[in-house]
DNA sequence: CTCCAATATGCGTATATACGCTTATAGTGT
DNA sequence: ACACTATAAGCGTATATACGCATATTGGAG
């Protein structure tokens, strides 16, 4: 039961709910993220961990960059594949997801220090 | 966005899971949820009342009674029902929650002035 | 080894949440 | 009207959460 408590408090976040959206369209790494929502490093960085620690996501170094993507198959909660669908079905054409791929679009791999303000 | 964070935060927590889940089993009135659980009257309405306003549960009153069921029918957001099978089938087999299901049958619909200590 | 870059973490703070105690509200019966 | 009962709501408090600022960590380049 924590683990499941842990699962959904971890959804239970606007800014989360926006990054699992974004990586339902594609792996990132947290500079990505950081400009696709137009958040700070420390925000990006926290609650990708968060969605980590929870279970859903899964992790991958390269270099400097850590690159999360929802982890399809390592999902070993047999619900956490039904919670992510459930999200990602109730969230489909929402305006603010929506916009926040619109800028992932336009972002670029480069860190923190070289970000620039997205539209 | 707002209303599924409402829904999720609803669920994440331990009390409204165990609760959730006892309204599986049938409609129950607040005395009935406060033995079942073996918790305090505040905290079995507070936390009726935060799953129906997250929109899991109906509300039927017959004379000084409050009965509250899972509202099947009535969960206009059509991810509701994904969240509340998720869970059933999380939990199915849980201890705690087998162990609340069993009080439940011994429990008597007698207010809280009435309420004896369930084992 | 040194400097820089991308990410993670410690810490303080503001806000949210959960709970108990107490009191209010609203049916029921006399 | 009055007493009694089941539930809800106000209030205070303890704990949890989210965030920013500053700093630590770790990898790469020279």
């Amino acid at each position: 039961m924590h683990d499941l408590i842990k699962a959904l408090k971890a959804l239970s976040d606007e800014t989360r709910l926006r990054i699992l959206n974004l990586l339902l369209e594609r792996e990132c790494c947290v500079c990505e993220v950081m400009q696709a929502l137009n958040i700070s490093q420390t925000r990006a960085s926290r609650n990708l961990s968060i969605l980590y620690e929870a279970g859903f996501l899964k992790l991958r170094k390269d270099g400097l960059w850590s690159l999360y993507s929802i982890d399809k198959e390592g999902m070993e909660e047999y619900y956490s594949p039904t919670l992510v669908e459930a999200v990602r079905k109730a969230l489909k054409g929402n305006k603010v997801v929506t916009q926040d791929k619109k800028r992932l679009m336009k972002a670029e791999r480069v860190g923190p220090s070289h970000v620039r303000q997205l539209r």
